[in-house]
DNA sequence: AACGGTTACGTAATCGTTTTCGGCGAATAT
DNA sequence: ATATTCGCCGAAAACGATTACGTAACCGTT
């Protein structure tokens, strides 16, 4: 029957006033008679009216709606931080608008600027992996359009970011290897574009000087297929087949900490008597591998939540004419030792 | 120093001509002189003008946004089906709106309502477990908005599905442990709300039955936790407490089936040996736990882009006044069998 | 009776864009 | 010389909602 909603003036006509009493008598002005208004409400409630988002966003130059925009979805670590930044802004009465840029520069500035032109009131996003260059974030710098990086961020914009404390987590992860014993630590990385990996691999390279072990090149090793199980598995072949084998990774991603820990095994070694493992993101994959692997916590849901806050806030401010003042939030990490890494726990069926 | 991006007027301004003609100009329309075109090209790109979206949704009453509504992101299947869905709307211009219920139905009730007041061209959910009433994707239906309903589904309406062959993926599965000399099959399933649990309990009791096997009710437990790690643990335990625990699990997901998995191992018990283990989806995570996990292969992302070009066809078709017929596909599943169900290839480190 | 103050509503502008319906001058046709 | 066409552009309505401003009608006061 009805094809379209029923908008202001469809009232209206039905009462024989006209579209501002309506919109007053909805909004309970006190202009309006109470005959009035009872009238509006019934004939409101009659038409299931519904004021048009649309039309609202057109005259208030404001969209309630923030975008969002990750290298992949399907990813435990991401879908997390997805996951909690919908809840906020749920709660706030936003919407989410999602894109996926698979890791791909041009597809990231495709994706921002689509964003920018539906003028939308904020962005979050974790750069890809390629991204050095930041134009198409400054733009919205230059619109005033807040914007809050986080996970893979960058030095160059002085916009707001949410992290983990990379470094930290990193050091932690090689620091217990080497309590464990571990004298040969190897490391298994992504590209160095990327803020996390270089954080990771720099505290990798610390945790080894500060306990006096040499940094050799040849334990660090970039996965060609990314951080993934495929990559892990390619990387941790080159790495035990060298004259003298590590007895120790460290990856600077579940899934390919996986990979090593099953390529480890598939090549007749034994996790961890002769290679420990540890992980980073601590997904939930890391604690039903054999055996269960260390990983280092990374709060994703909570980093979605504060991400989230933290740009509301940032919204709410531009729209009042306060300054924003551009802040930095670290989040702890947090090593969890699982069997792959404790050699006295260890208990192999 | 701009705070707002340029508009059609702000370039009539500068050229003393009327936004009118600057729109033809840009759209370029034969109406308009050379010489105009190219002024007008010439300061909107000066300006950096881009078409303001929102007053073009109001005028053309429609949003090129698409809704999702899932149970919850951070799930592999429902994250590869979202992946899917955002390619195929990026490759068509459409933006995508995500929402979550975590498998509440008051939360699904109010998300669906939000997105039909922000006025979407077209739905894509996934229900809850807990959904028994449909009025919320009714309202959907009398308004003309298109609805794809996918995976989790209902008969009640009479709306476009995209499925999985859930009957014929758990079947096979159930076949396979029965083929492998299993003859007390139990089953963990989650709620029988939901369209999947259904019509997979269903193929477990069908498939028990062909072979002349009992089906038992102390042998189908529903997880309380829900099909979760913490689910199939809790109903792994009570199973196998049973007078005679079952020598086969087959699990409707998952997650359950590689809790179900763990505790077989932690009580002591051998898989496959004693026990043989069948998921459902073949996530990421099958593959890597030990024993290796057979499971019933599920087209995540597959589904996400038939779901999506489906739904965008019929935006498509609504546009031009052509009717739009409720269809269904269903997509195929297949049996991923790895060594927690096949006797032979065993191999125990 | 004239004025002031309410009450209760209407008028019209606004947001940015598209598009229909002209309009005006010049060129072409009859 | 008048009519027709054409090229180029402006005016204005439309999408749906909000809101500053205007204005009747009515009351009571002086």
């Amino acid at each position: 029957m009805k094809n379209s909603p029923a908008t202001l003036r469809d009232i209206a006509q039905q009462l024989g006033i006209t579209v501002a009493t309506v919109s007053r008598a909805l909004k309970d002005y006190p202009d309006i008679s109470p005959a009035t208004k009872k009238a509006v409400l019934e004939v409101a409630e009659k038409l299931r009216y519904r004021p048009n988002p649309i039309a609202l966003h057109l005259r208030n130059n404001r969209s309630r709606v923030i975008g969002v925009v990750v290298p992949e979805i399907v990813h435990y670590f991401f879908s997390s931080v997805i996951s909690g930044i919908i809840d906020v802004a749920d709660r706030a009465e936003y919407s989410v608008m999602l894109f996926q840029t698979n890791e791909s520069y041009q597809r990231e500035v495709r994706e921002t600027a689509l964003l920018l032109n539906s003028r939308v009131d904020g962005l979050l996003i974790s750069l890809s992996d390629g991204t050095e260059n930041f134009d198409h974030l400054r733009e919205y710098v230059e619109l005033n359009v807040p914007v809050v990086l986080f996970d893979k961020v960058c030095d160059e914009l002085a916009v707001s970011k949410v992290i983990v404390d990379d470094y930290a987590g990193a050091f932690q992860a090689v620091e217990h290897l080497i309590a464990q014993g571990r004298r040969s630590v190897a490391l298994l990385r992504g590209p160095l574009a990327s803020s996390t990996n270089r954080l990771r691999t720099a505290a990798y390279c610390d945790a080894l000087q500060k306990h006096g072990l040499p940094v050799r090149q040849e334990y660090m090793m970039e996965c060609d297929k990314g951080v993934s199980l495929e990559g892990g598995n390619r990387a941790t072949e080159q790495l035990m087949r060298l004259p003298n084998p590590p007895d120790a990774i460290f990856a600077v991603a579940d899934a390919a900490a996986i990979g090593a820990l099953n390529t480890v095994k598939r090549l007749g070694k034994r996790v961890p008597e002769d290679v420990a493992v540890v992980g980073f993101s601590d997904w939930e994959m890391a604690s039903v591998v054999q055996p269960p692997m260390s990983s280092v916590y990374q709060p994703g849901y909570e980093m979605g939540v504060v991400s989230a806050e933290m740009l509301l806030e940032q919204i709410e401010a531009q729209h009042n004419n306060q300054p924003v003042q551009p802040m930095t939030k670290t989040l702890e990490t947090r090593l969890i030792v699982r069997e792959s890494s404790a050699v006295k726990q260890s208990a192999m069926v």
